[in-house]
DNA sequence: GGTTGCGTTTGAGCGCGCTCAAAGTCCTAC
DNA sequence: GTAGGACTTTGAGCGCGCTCAAACGCAACC
């Protein structure tokens, strides 16, 4: 392992234990500030950084996630625009938006600000997806509660 | 559409309203209160009140998740359990339960009042699952609503 | 007595998001 | 020079949770 990728996962460790009230604010972009410009990854370091498998960091650039060079060997190189990428990419999935509104929004992003707007609207409907779905897990989680605190009342099933 | 299903639905469609403070108790076993004990129901009934189609009732007796019985021209008629049984299953799914955890509790189930330790160390590590992906999705919302806040800021993609 | 409509069964198919297998390339170490 | 290992590509396969198609049954209505 490299000191750059035990740096990094370090960092990305800290990462997802914020605590929910305080928005992670300038951590959001921290993992971007903290490589180098001209710091070059391995897919495998890359994979072992995010946990995101190199089948699916390949997956994800065969259907126009994220652009990846290549070295003199045809090896993939991921620059620190590629790895933000990646790891923008994982946090929008993490919240299960569709891989094609994520595709949909990095297409955007490629024809410029012009497109800024859409890309606006597309995080505002997901973040209404996401309340959506954390007022569903919260109603099944009283479901549950409900259930281990009665535990063998008359509720069926 | 009948009595028994217009008064069922909108007793259905009042209880996501829910808002997260309160747990809802009474509310969680107020379904199978209210249906009659000898009252059966149709595919397309139980379809219509639960927001479960057809074809995935079907699946559900398949995979052996509820049981029903037939009458005399071989259809299925739902009766207070096995409706009771169908909506369990649907708030169990709401928090993204695997089909397979859920077939695995209502085996034990039906084996008696035996494995109700097993039931219980399933839904409690169950609820575990469901409080980390509430963690995972509060996260997520808050990047999105940095990346909302921030549009067109200096932060990647 | 034919048509309409809701139901039945079995088994295949699908969309999603990867995951893996096969066959090959390139560099390093012995 | 050869073995190993990490990588490459292409295309197929998989697990999940349904979803649908085909062929049929029954019952009611015109």
């Amino acid at each position: 392992m490299t000191a750059t990728v035990r740096r990094l996962r370090d960092l990305m460790a800290s990462l997802p234990a914020q605590e929910l009230p305080p928005l992670p604010e300038e951590l959001v972009c921290s993992l971007e500030v903290s490589i180098a410009p001209d710091a070059r990854l391995s897919i495998a370091e890359v994979a072992e950084l995010t946990g995101v498998s190199a089948h699916a960091l390949r997956y994800y650039e065969r259907i126009g996630l994220v652009e990846v060079g290549r070295d003199s060997a045809g090896h993939r190189q991921y620059d620190r625009d590629a790895l933000a990428r990646v790891v923008f990419v994982t946090r929008l999935r993490l919240s299960d938006m569709p891989i094609q509104a994520i595709t949909r929004y990095v297409e955007l992003v490629r024809q410029g600000p012009a497109t800024e707007p859409e890309r606006l609207a597309l995080l505002r409907s997901h973040r209404a997806a996401v309340l959506r779905r954390l007022q569903d897990l919260r109603t099944a989680l009283a479901v549950i509660d409900y259930k281990i605190a009665t535990y063998g009342g008359a509720c069926a099933p």
